[in-house]
DNA sequence: CATGAATGAGTTTTCATTCAT
DNA sequence: AATGAATGAAAACTCATTCAT
């Protein structure tokens, strides 16, 4: 078996063709598992939806299983690939701790879909996938890690070292509240609002003494 | 039909009877849901592990949908009865926040089953059942508005009034993320640990100006 | 077992009660048939429309089939009782095939949901109680074969004794036709018209060389 | 969805390959219908007696219904035909008329099943389908209308044009009767006497004053 | 490579009947 | 006699996957 890209083998030997039909499966896919979830989508619709034959796409996957696959790690890839560009070329810690934080919060508003996506259906993944999905997310995290860190070594953030991943995490997660949690929060904040205040919440925590700075615009509205 | 506790009508009269069957098939399916997920715990295995035939668990339920609901209402009941317990007979707001926010994430580290469950399967529900769920959960998390908008008259604390929303969710959510998070912090941080930092967070935010104080005693506790 | 009335054995031994108890179920179990069909009908309906636990039910039935049965029978019953009821006392033979045919039509036109009951449901029941109520039909058919014997004894009727039994069954055949047509009758014709034509062409086969008669008026209309 | 003939949708889209196999369900299902009744047959049964899998079966319609509404249609479809051919390139409106009545009673001696059948389980069908069923039944009605009031134009027939429709009812369900009465009529006249008397009732209402004619040999006998 | 008809195990749900109370 | 909870066989229908063309 060829086309093992991303893990998942394909029949078909042809790599750009493989790319160009999963392409489409994910696109197909991810429209549907939005609207209906995964179990209640049938492999007959993901196949009409990115307008393949049922036969056909069965070619480039092996289970209905690897299609949820396949869509799961699209969106990681592709928050991952947003967020490193937006930190890309930032001079001290701060300064890219509070860009990275504005950028994440500003991709979680634009995809909330697929984070909610990989929230309810991950665990319909094997093992295997889901330790793959898993470490995707550790990645993408690791990304905060690494700003926090250098953010304490140019002095421009104070932290304990043992809780630089937990301060990664909390911009994790408090970046995907507001997909996960905006039938509560979407009437009372706006996005900025939210990102705003939320932002401050987690600044302050790593700049201690150091009140004021950034956010403090925020503090005067 | 009668039978209409929860507002999931059943065939049988005997209120009793519902109750104790209701009880029985809420802790068979939320085992199977747990290990397995909604979607691949079928009926017979949950009338089976609830020890019921498939005929007499049908009396007491309308669809497998309505399992899914019972089981998710009564964990929220469960949290709601466990929380305002916790807080109950408290003087000051601060104290309450303390408290409180103890005892949501030692009952979050308790039932982290509960919490993946409706993270995971809420979306299965209905409509109506949905809104139900997402009711109850605005409702726990009114308990810490109550609290805050206290702290906040009698001083113990400090926080922006719209803002008093959005932290009561922050608690929740830095609660239940212990357990949908645990893959990637349970290797590096004990409960305790997780706990004492991530109350230390949200307490900041509230006491300006009174950095230190309330969570040493904490520690010596 | 007791309470063979009508050949369905009963648990119960007191007469009289099975007697009311059965009219409660003919008259619970007729309404649902005739508005939802016999298959469609379960039998805890059957029981709460009448007003009977389903335990008490069938302590006076032994299964479903026996509730169509009483209700194919007592239907047979009463018709037969109002057509006897109608030809009492009469003189010639053409006077009773007279009054006979347009009493029928009365009854068919008020009882149609039970002939079409019958028309559709007789095939449910087992060979043996679908004879029993076939055999009623033979006995009310028979009524009118014997009208016309008279009729054609005492003078008054034209007709080839063979044909005597196919023109009584026309005579049942055209009055159940109004019901079991109305869908494309009713539109077209009131039960007075149908029955004053339909009784002239009945009539009109029976009394050759002697037209006109009882249903002149029609003739000249 | 594909596959619209009779209106009835289905999964597959070559249109031979539905014709055919829907070709199979009806034969298949119409014996069984016949055997046991709509109700008695499962599902499972047609699948098997048609020998195509389950799975199959379902790739051609869309529930247990359709089965029933392919049959019925056919069934009046065929009985329409052959009724149409029988009248084909008629003279004078009374010998079409005569003809017809002929050719329509021997189908219904041919066609007793299905005829049966019809009366038995339309009402199981859905509002819509038995509309389209009652409206086949109606177009076939009408064949007789037309011959009807050629014969009342062209001179050969008498009859009050506002009951050549009730006229044409009679005929059709003179024809139907013989089906659904045969166990009462079967033991006493062959299907030719039947056809030969009742033929005489119904010309006799349509040839007022012109008696004898083409069945004056029935009269002798 | 592409197609789509075929498959049948598996799913949810119903309901006539029984029987302990 | 009356009750109604319990039962489980059986029903309709689905859908991921295969494989001949």
């Amino acid at each position: 078996m060829m086309g093992d890209e991303n893990g998942i083998p394909s029949l078909v030997k042809n790599q750009r063709l493989v790319q160009e039909r999963r392409r489409q499966i994910i696109q197909g896919a991810f429209t549907l598992f939005v609207r209906k979830g995964f179990h209640k989508t049938t492999t007959r619709e993901i196949a009409r939806e990115c307008g393949l034959s049922i036969g056909t796409m069965y070619e480039y996957i092996q289970s209905k299983e690897d299609v949820l696959y396949l869509v799961c790690d699209h969106i990681h890839t592709e928050l991952e690939r947003r967020l490193r560009e937006a930190v890309m070329g930032i001079s001290t810690g701060k300064e890219g701790l509070t860009r990275a934080v504005a950028e994440h919060f500003r991709l979680m508003g634009e995809m909330s879909d697929y984070v909610l996506l990989i929230y309810q259906e991950t665990k319909s993944l094997s093992e295997e996938a889901k330790k793959r999905i898993l470490d995707k997310e550790k990645e993408i995290t690791a990304i905060f890690e690494g700003i926090l860190q250098r953010g304490i070594q140019d002095g421009t953030l104070t932290l304990e070292p043992s809780f630089v991943k937990l301060m990664a995490h909390n911009i994790m997660v408090l970046g995907q509240m507001w997909t996960f949690r905006r039938w509560a929060l979407g009437g009372h904040y706006t996005l900025e609002e939210y990102t705003r205040r939320q932002t401050a919440l987690l600044l302050s925590e790593c700049t201690q003494g150091d009140l004021g700075g950034d956010y403090d615009d925020e503090r005067e509205s």
